[in-house]
DNA sequence: CTATGTGCAAAGCGTTTGCAGTTAG
DNA sequence: CTAACTGCAAACGCTTTGCACATAG
């Protein structure tokens, strides 16, 4: 599912900016790399993001994607994560939200619930040191893989 | 901070046990694994297993602290999780239980709070597929970390 | 004894890095 | 123009694998 096309453009839009802040510059493969993120809700891997550009820029190598990536995240853009074994993935929804992980195919999807919000560091974590962020997630089978039963759609070890 | 002796004891004989079943082999250098990851409350990564292992068995391989830790895995003794970017971590407690991670020097606390085991799938989850288990995820500064500002314990990639 | 497990070394995957040529500003 | 960026290839860290020897049962 991609991101819807006006919210797409204000994170393009902003990655931009924060790039030139830096006094980067922005060439069609970091644009490209940029685009791909921002419109992505699969908090997509380096590999994905790569396959994805090359249909634009042929010549793109994963190294630019990687760098690029990496960029954004110092840039605080893009956070990365690791919601299975495997390679990281990057997440350009900046909002406070959760997880739902397939364990199947390994696609995850945003989850943006008010009352999970509300989870904090109660007693239990007291003396064990101060939370900043709290991150719910949730493991299953997603609708498409409950669907077809047996077929994964992609190969990626789960949990 | 190990595990409490008797309940160590307890988890070495039931992962003996899991093995035998299995028609597995005792041999010295995985018993010596398997004490390792069932004392251990730090979910270590396969490097600290091996390099604690070796104090005791100076000659073992690496290659057999993997092979071991994959099969205490597939016979659902330990589990594998990715609290850190970096080397997967192994956990032998099989309670149902939250963490607490460290993004200075990525060291990793249990936390059971039946107050967050209520997080359940609610409303916004629904649509996306069946939830089997719910994690959550605590990230902060440990209290070791908040005292000796500025150092790190442990060179770990942070988030 | 003999099937299983071990250590070794080599390969695998995801990722990072040094370099020389390329390009945005 | 020239500092910044790219693509290449090589190196890296973590993990897995094929093989011949060693050993638990």
């Amino acid at each position: 599912m991609p991101v819807a096309h006006d919210e797409m453009e204000r994170r393009v839009e902003e990655m931009k900016d924060a790039l030139r802040a830096r006094g980067m510059r922005l060439t069609h493969q970091r644009i490209e790399v940029v685009r791909e993120i921002a419109g992505s809700e699969a908090h997509p891997d380096a590999e994905t993001i790569y396959r994805n550009v090359r249909t634009r820029i042929p010549t793109i190598s994963r190294d630019t994607v990687y760098r690029t990536a990496a960029t954004l995240v110092e840039l605080g853009c893009v956070t990365r994560t690791t919601l299975t074994h495997g390679p990281v993935r990057y997440d350009a929804n900046l909002e406070h939200h959760h997880h739902f992980v397939c364990m199947r195919c390994g696609a995850a999807h945003d989850i943006v619930d008010p009352a999970l919000d509300k989870v904090r560091a109660s007693a239990s974590s007291a003396g064990i040191g101060s939370v900043e962020t709290v991150e719910v997630r949730l493991r299953g089978v997603c609708t498409e893989c409950e669907r077809s039963t047996g077929t994964t759609r992609r190969s990626r070890r789960k949990t």
